[in-house]
RNA sequence: GGAGCUGUGGUGUAGCGGUUAACAUGCCGGCCUGUCACGCCGGAGAUCGCGGGUUCGAUUCCCGUCAGCUCCGCCA
């Protein structure tokens, strides 16, 4: 074996060349795009990150031809070469460097390469559980360089617009408390506390706060936060979170802060010029419009009630959803008229999937409503329904009666599944829009308590605070949500910065005062000595970066991402350990 | 925990109750001095994810299972 040794050093990067650089000796490195081996003449396209340049070797090289021809794809060579101006009609317009090339002066095979199992190139259609397995290969494609520099700029944008605004990135620890309330924790076995464990944070929540107790002012952190929950498309186990929190400020400085942060972001690493203030909805308006707590704005199809109608109707599907305190809702699929029996089936098996247990239709033509429960419902109540619907004729009108949660589901994700099919979507605007005085709570059934929706720690509107003794469930918080185009991209509060009213929300929340002690008694103490009010939010970095790169899933913009099944591909974790391990821990497998 | 889709040379696909399992690309060898998805000629390469069943015969049909993906539940 021979040790190889690279005694030329890089003076350019392979896709930075141009007639700029015509007449001077250049040293390049990198992988092996691909060997054009003409005979007498060969040529190679050099690729690192920046890109190809062409390399081209004549027999007159003598020694170094000969290496020339041994080349494979994916060797790793260092070339010094004379930067020429291509020969005439040779120019490749459709490769950046294509107007010149590089005359090979010395070649140094650095390494050999097997042959890699996919073709490493942009757009290369592999299965994808093959290129996590060779995930080294599949980041060595120009598309998922390209992700990472966008997500390195961005990242960088980030932390320049927060350094200007005063704030300070601290670390908060990754060995903490494990917390009863919320997601599932990723657990870590002490091994000198036999029997304790410590938990990855699923958010840095406490800490921060505590940063705010300890007058910090401004707290930022890009940070890894833990889940153990199952993965979707857009959810990892392990997944990145811009983590911020300020003092003294309330809802609205927020708000602005985060549109200015926001556009800068979006300026610097996607040239995209962000219209700001973003629209604001509130929680119950979103719902009533589209079904959805992040709603998709970049179309219109608006959820309208028809219960009044329907409440007078002797459809009876209707009128009994309504006396159990139901809704009926309804979309104009426009357009849609000409749909099959079978497409909406279709639809109705799509609505099922959130538990809708039908979906009632109406197909408008020039000679009335076309529809099997049209003989429920007079002429009057069909015009009635048209009209709000704003139906003509051709449109495809849809409606689900169920529980306000169902019908709010089912429509909200026909109305974006409709939006896709019919292509009302255009997919080059980025839609912003805060949603706004969310529940603080939400009744659940099967716990038979109420639990936060956002988290224990939001404080309630000043305005409904004395609803929290009446009826908790109609208090609303001071949280907002950041969605964009029917994403949710980040959610925080104002928090709560009193011990008094902390302990009346672990208490609502059926936490025994001794639990709340033991659990949170850190934050409570801390919060009796001088808690100025704060508040922050949360982003979702992953998902960030994969709207602003157009993907369509999060493990495409993590460079090592997780399976659906919570596994790594590459290195095949989660794995068995040692017994010794264990024992050292202090655990016994079942 | 549940539903759906997918699984055939390295990669991407085709196929069919009985085939020598097809095509493209990649790979290997030969030829080739202006290609850039180079071209031409030749060659190697697949226990059709795994297990069971039905059948004279299964890659094909059925059941189970595993893996990947999408979704529901779950995700303060």
């Amino acid at each position: 074996m021979e040790l190889k040794v690279a005694t030329l050093k890089r003076t350019h990067y392979c896709g930075k060349l141009s007639i700029k650089e015509e007449g001077q000796e250049v040293i390049v490195c990198g992988w092996v795009q691909r060997r054009r081996d003409h005979g007498g003449l060969i040529f190679i396209d050099l690729r690192d990150r920046s890109g190809l340049v062409q390399i081209v070797f004549s027999p007159e090289a003598g020694d170094m031809f000969g290496l020339a021809e041994k080349i494979r794809n994916e060797y790793v060579v260092a070339v010094k070469a004379k930067v020429t101006p291509r020969p005439e009609g040779t120019v490749n317009e459709r490769l950046a460097t294509g107007e010149v090339e590089l005359n090979a002066l010395e070649i140094q095979i650095l390494n050999e390469a097997k042959t890699p199992p996919f073709y490493i190139a942009e757009n290369v259609e592999v299965d994808e559980s093959v290129r996590l397995r060779y995930r080294y290969l599949d980041l060595r494609r120009p598309d998922m360089q390209q992700t990472f520099m966008l997500r390195h700029k961005t990242a960088k944008a980030i932390r320049d617009f927060l350094d200007e605004n005063g704030f300070l990135e601290i670390e908060t620890p990754m060995l903490t408390r494990s917390t009863p309330e919320g997601a599932r924790d990723y657990l870590v076995p002490s091994r000198l506390h036999p029997g304790e464990f410590f938990a990855l944070p699923q958010s840095p929540q406490l800490f921060k706060q505590i940063l705010m107790v300890a007058g910090m002012d401004k707290y930022f952190q890009i940070v890894k936060c833990f889940r153990d929950e199952d993965l979707r498309a857009d959810r990892q186990p392990e997944f990145t979170q811009l983590d911020m929190e300020m003092s003294f400020v309330d809802t609205d400085d927020v708000l602005n802060l985060i549109e200015n942060m926001i556009s800068f972001i979006f300026e610097k690493a996607i040239n995209e010029k962000v219209k700001t203030p973003f629209q604001r909805l509130t929680y119950q308006e979103a719902m009533d419009r589209y079904g959805s707590d992040k709603p998709d704005l970049r179309f219109e199809m608006e959820l309208k009630s028809i219960a009044d109608i329907a409440a007078a109707s002797q459809f009876q599907v209707f009128t009994k959803v309504l006396e159990k305190g139901g809704q009926v809702k309804g979309i104009n699929a426009v357009g849609c008229g000409e749909y099959s029996r079978k497409d909406i089936d279709d639809l109705t098996s799509f609505v099922g999937i959130y538990g809708a247990k039908g979906l009632a239709w109406m197909i408008i033509t020039e000679e009335g409503v076309k529809s099997p429960i049209a003989k429920f419902f007079t002429e009057e109540q069909l015009n009635q329904i048209v009209a709000r619907l704003s139906g003509k004729p051709g449109d495809l009108l849809l409606f689900v009666g169920d529980k306000p949660q169902v019908v709010a589901d089912a429509l909200g994700q026909l109305r974006v599944h409709l939006a896709k099919k019919l292509n009302l979507i255009d997919t080059n605007i980025y839609k912003f829009c805060w949603v706004v005085d969310f529940p603080l709570l939400e009744y659940d059934e099967e716990d038979k308590r109420y639990v936060a929706i956002h988290h224990p720690f939001t404080a309630p509107k000043l305005e409904d605070l004395e609803l929290l003794k009446t009826d908790p469930g109609k208090v609303r918080a001071q949280a907002y949500d950041l969605a964009l185009n029917g994403v949710e991209l980040g959610g925080g509060s104002i928090r709560i910065h009193q011990r008094a009213i902390q302990e009346r929300m672990f208490s609502l929340l059926g936490l025994e005062p001794e639990e709340a002690k033991e659990k949170f008694g850190f934050l409570l103490d801390a919060f009796e000595y001088g808690t100025p009010p704060h508040g922050g939010i949360a982003f979702g970095l992953d998902r960030m970066i994969m709207l602003m790169t157009g993907l369509d899933n999060i493990r495409d913009v993590i460079a090592f991402p997780k399976t659906q099944s919570a596994t790594c591909m590459m290195t095949q974790a989660p794995s068995p350990v040692s017994t010794r391990q264990l024992k050292e821990l202090h655990l016994k497998l079942k």
